[in-house]
DNA sequence: TTCAAATCTGCAAAAATATGCAGATAAGGA
DNA sequence: TCCTTATCTGCATATTTTTGCAGATTTGAA
């Protein structure tokens, strides 16, 4: 098999695990610090369970890797790199908005870094 | 709703439309040059019809523009600057192959480089 | 006009994902 | 041991994507 081939598909399953609104905002999350279950679950709004699922799949294919603590499973990024190289995904975005001058990015970069709505403690 | 709600939802479905292997190697394809459609099904060696498609939602979502000229259509990538980006996930990816040490991103590199068995003109 | 080449569109079947829930585990404490 | 908290797993259902085809369009040429 032509060796591009594999690759593309290797890198197509990255994408589609990253290619979820949850898990980019999880790994977004988990991008300075480790963080339990739990933790995620609250700053995210979203049930624990769907967090563990998400947890799973991306533990699966060695995005996080886990680490115990008593009842509690602490997560980090395998390549925290791989944060910060989303956030460069940014400045492809449309943003469907009347915006439609350079400051564009700018705005979406705002957007992605506002989280006073939810996590703001 | 929470700002960075919104962005996730928009990146996840960017990174959906290119989470594929054919769209991959066709974004690849569009790097350097644009190509009509038969140009990249030929290069890619998939049915046209399934270049189309593809072509048809990377277009949808604005990551390519048209240019016809007589019956062809020619294609080519509205920011090329995202294919730079995607050469950079190959970072992320594991081998799944004997190389586990340091060369390991070079080797994944080669292999998305080589397409000797197939555009090799 | 008529034909052929290049590409597109619509649809149905198949495959892959996501989601919600019930029940299973694991660990710490009474 | 029994209970509670934190997390995981397994399933069935719902939703999305992918794929292959058949049948349109569009354009250039005879």
């Amino acid at each position: 098999m032509p060796s591009r081939l594999i690759v593309s598909k290797e890198l197509a399953e990255l994408l589609r695990l990253i290619a979820h609104p949850d898990r980019l905002r999880l790994i977004e999350e988990l991008r300075h610090q480790e963080r339990d279950v739990s933790g995620i679950a609250t700053a995210l709004d979203l049930p624990s369970t769907r967090v563990s699922q998400h947890l799973a799949s991306l533990k699966a294919h060695r995005l996080v890797q886990e680490r115990r603590e008593g009842r509690n499973h602490f997560y980090r990024l395998t390549r925290p790199a791989i944060a910060g190289w989303i956030v460069e995904a940014l400045e492809f975005l449309d943003v469907p908005s009347p915006l439609e001058d350079g400051s564009h990015i700018d705005r979406v970069r705002e957007l992605w870094a506002d989280d006073t709505s939810k996590s703001s403690s």
